[in-house]
DNA sequence: TAACTGTATTATTACTTCTAGTACAGTAGT
DNA sequence: ACTACTGTACTAGAAGTAATAATACAGTTA
């Protein structure tokens, strides 16, 4: 499915929750699609189904996915996800950004460039 | 100067590099002026000055400040900034956030007012 | 009932951060 | 030369976090 890089300085979890969360948002999991178990992605990746259970937990509350006692984890329809507090952290991350990238010389026309490349990959894939 | 979240769960020294790179984007700190010391910082902030000094390394690693040995720690100025490694990460970081920007909803006119609002800010101040 | 699912808890190990103390080297003023 | 600043480096230990391991409980499905 993907791999992990266990000598990185980040936390196994965090990099789990950015990985699917790149899945999701470029719909290779599509909406209502069920995840691996815990245990079962424990088994593929060989790490702790705890380990596992604390991404799926963070992208949880994020709003990301949804879990289903007995059922499984699935995808959260992209359309139904109301996170006005994970959208507040985004714009804040954003204006970061871009003050950072106007710094380090990117003008604004570069970055509005690749705002549109990304927006076109969004349907297209 | 300004105040750390100690009870976060971030490393003290990366929410200091985040807080002066702030500081030095958005021109608080100017170009070539000189930084608190690695000690009096640290006896401002009452945490250790190695911590600092940890801080700083990664501040003048990534080209925002630079240090010279029985002088003290300067803000790099801007324009000389030449940075392509960092560079290459913001745009990375600039994709991935527009990508979840367009997953919560926001549509890329609001993303490209946010760039607007930034850039307006760095002149004016 | 059996075999899956998510979830919770406790204990232990491994790793990173932070602190503390010390030391060395360069700069500036006296 | 002396003093008092600067940055930088190193070792050791304490404290906190991440990750593992083992177990348990609850809900779903066939």
């Amino acid at each position: 499915m993907f791999e992990l890089d266990v000598r990185s300085r980040k936390p196994i979890y965090e990099q789990l929750v950015e990985k699917l969360k790149q899945l999701i948002i470029n719909d290779v999991l599509k909406e209502d699609e069920k995840l691996p178990s815990v245990r079962e992605l424990a088994q593929q990746l060989t790490i702790n189904p705890n380990t596992i259970q604390k991404a799926y937990r963070e992208l949880e509350s994020q709003g990301y996915i949804y879990s289903l006692k007995g059922k499984g984890s699935f995808v959260h329809p992209s359309g139904k996800v109301d996170n006005e507090e994970e959208l507040k952290k985004v714009r804040e991350e954003l204006k970061k950004l871009f003050a950072e990238a106007i710094y380090l010389g990117m003008t604004s026309e570069e970055i509005a460039a690749l705002l549109q490349e990304v927006e076109g990959g969004q349907q297209d894939d």
